[in-house]
DNA sequence: TTGAAAGCGCTAACAA
DNA sequence: TTGTTAGCGCTTTCAA
């Protein structure tokens, strides 16, 4: 057997019929414990893989789903990606990379995976969906799609997400409480509705205390290291420039940090940061930052475990499923210096 | 036209044959320019899509990789994903991920995607091969596989690599031009090549420089921040500690600097520090990490060639293809404190 | 409990 | 330039 043996190679070595092979590596019930043990012999024996391809074109499914992040290279998806990975394993499912960086073709060309049969569902987190290609009428809704970290409102896909707004906010109320009153906002790349999530929790917890916002404390950045530190040049370009900063993501804190510490104010001592993420780098960082834990590999795992629910057919009443974030309070906020 | 539409529903809305409709879509040039349009439009407006299992399985094809690694969640890896994505996008080709964990089963289990015709081919980056099935004889050397980052000396496989040796070599000999002399090296986990080799680099740059390697000085670990703050633990713990420190990788590195500084030591006052690999916060780092660039998109992107002439039928000779790799030197690094 | 046979949707050899 | 036809390897009726 030096080509690949497939199961008519096996039945005629065993004596029975390419069904009955079929059934016993499928373990049907149908077949007698004997002739089952000796197919399952002669098939390691002759080391035989089933020809997915084939599989999948009778049974009409391909036991893959589909990640599609905006950016691959961004590490905010590793503990999202093993936790996805974990349970479709376990499920026996394979997981097909996507990468969208933004561009909507690249959106649509991932969509139509699902439809030319490459995935069976897919875990969506980049919060568009397509545009309507002429002359077509696809429902969206309908397809087994789950919706992680982004939300996508038009159609009625199950949705996992944290509460961005509450988070943002209760890491500016610890700023707050630890008595700062000039406290400023990178925020992302607004007007994406996460980006808008923070700064609106950011602004929540200010009107709640009673705190105005001055003019240039809240500066547009998106998500990068390096606008971090262009966004705290502008802050402290002002006349009067925080105390505190409350950054949309980590990364963003750790240029702000950066920046700080060249401008020569010390943090937390002249300045306070918070982030959003909680990077795994976030706690060796100096200083450690303080900054919004998101349960990421947890998230993975229910969006999967959701799109699991699709895939065997018991149909999920589109939930949203929303996990709690946490503030992890480390060295890089502290009282206002007096 | 609301299930699926096939190949057969466009033939005979064109009054064509599936034959016809087949050439039209792939671009054959045996078809008039007439007939293919009128195809491509009915395509359109059917919103046809080939399905893949189906194709697959005729052409033999999966027109998908796999990537596999040691562990999707290290952000090492970022870089080189998005190159090989990039590139196997570009030719058509899917790209799946597979995560070993540093499991022997696992491992297996990707290598059989291989001959289930999950996959084309594979980019492997776990240095090590399944072990042999009993009863089984399965040639891996003629396998579709690209080795990267890691060695392999069993199978021919072609490898894109650094050389891992004098990269690590320069960089202590950095630390030794800087006047340093009690440099101390945490290592990867021996007996693993790679953390062999960037320990082979260090002794080599000690001994050219006619420096020896106290007792104590090589300390072992695994690439993780924690064992970073350990090594330093132990190192400091000499009674004559070293003035400089060589990390087997950034993530250590970090670790390291964390620990001295909570020993009380400045980086780069008191010691400084060398990391490896110069992941994409060693720059936002404070300080900012001296370290050993490596090109990992490139990496990714010459694998995932390497891999696509492979799977074009080029028979490339095995090449083993060495990337070159740049010291990087920036704030953790300064002469000893005299 | 097993076998015969149909067919998933596509491509490609062969014929016209 | 197009059509006819034979599978790719598997699963799953239907019949025995």
């Amino acid at each position: 057997m030096s080509e690949r043996p497939k199961i008519k190679d096996i039945a005629e070595r065993a004596g029975v019929s390419v069904a009955t092979v079929s059934r016993a590596l499928s373990g049907s019930s149908l077949v007698t414990d004997e002739t089952r043990k000796r197919i399952h012999e002669l098939a390691r024996e002759l080391n035989y893989r089933p020809n997915v391809s084939a599989r999948n074109l009778r049974t009409r499914r391909s036991m893959s789903v589909l990640l599609v992040v905006r950016d691959v290279g961004n590490p905010f998806y590793l503990d999202i990606l093993k936790g996805v990975e974990a349970t479709a394993r376990e499920a026996g499912y394979a997981v097909l990379m996507g990468n969208t960086e933004n561009d909507p073709d690249r959106e649509v060309e991932y969509f139509n995976m699902l439809r030319d049969g490459h995935a069976d569902g897919m875990i969506l987190m980049t919060g568009k969906l397509p545009a309507q290609q002429p002359g077509e009428s696809v429902d969206f809704s309908s397809l087994p799609v789950v919706v992680a970290l982004e939300m996508i409102e038009t159609a009625g896909f199950p949705h996992v997400q944290i509460d961005n707004i509450a988070a943002a906010r209760h890491a500016v109320e610890h700023l707050i409480a630890l008595g700062h009153r000039r406290i400023a906002h990178i925020a992302g790349p607004l007007p994406e509705l996460m980006a808008t999530h923070r700064r609106d929790g950011y602004r929540a917890a200010m009107d709640a205390a009673g705190l105005s916002i001055p003019d240039g404390y809240e500066v547009r950045g998106d998500y990068l290291l390096e606008t971090g530190e262009t966004c705290v040049a502008q802050l402290f370009a002002l006349s009067e420039p925080p105390t505190a900063i409350f950054a949309a993501n980590d990364e963003m804190a750790y240029g702000a940090i950066h920046a700080l510490r060249r401008l020569g104010h010390d943090v937390p001592g002249d300045v306070s940061v918070v982030g959003f993420d909680d990077l795994y780098l976030s706690k060796a960082f100096y200083p450690p930052l303080t900054t919004v834990s998101q349960p990421r590999a947890d998230i993975g795992r229910t969006a999967m475990s959701l799109l699991l629910n699709i895939l065997s057919g018991e149909d999920i009443a589109a939930p949203t499923v929303v996990l709690p974030t946490a503030l992890s309070v480390r060295g890089s906020t502290a009282p206002p210096r007096r």
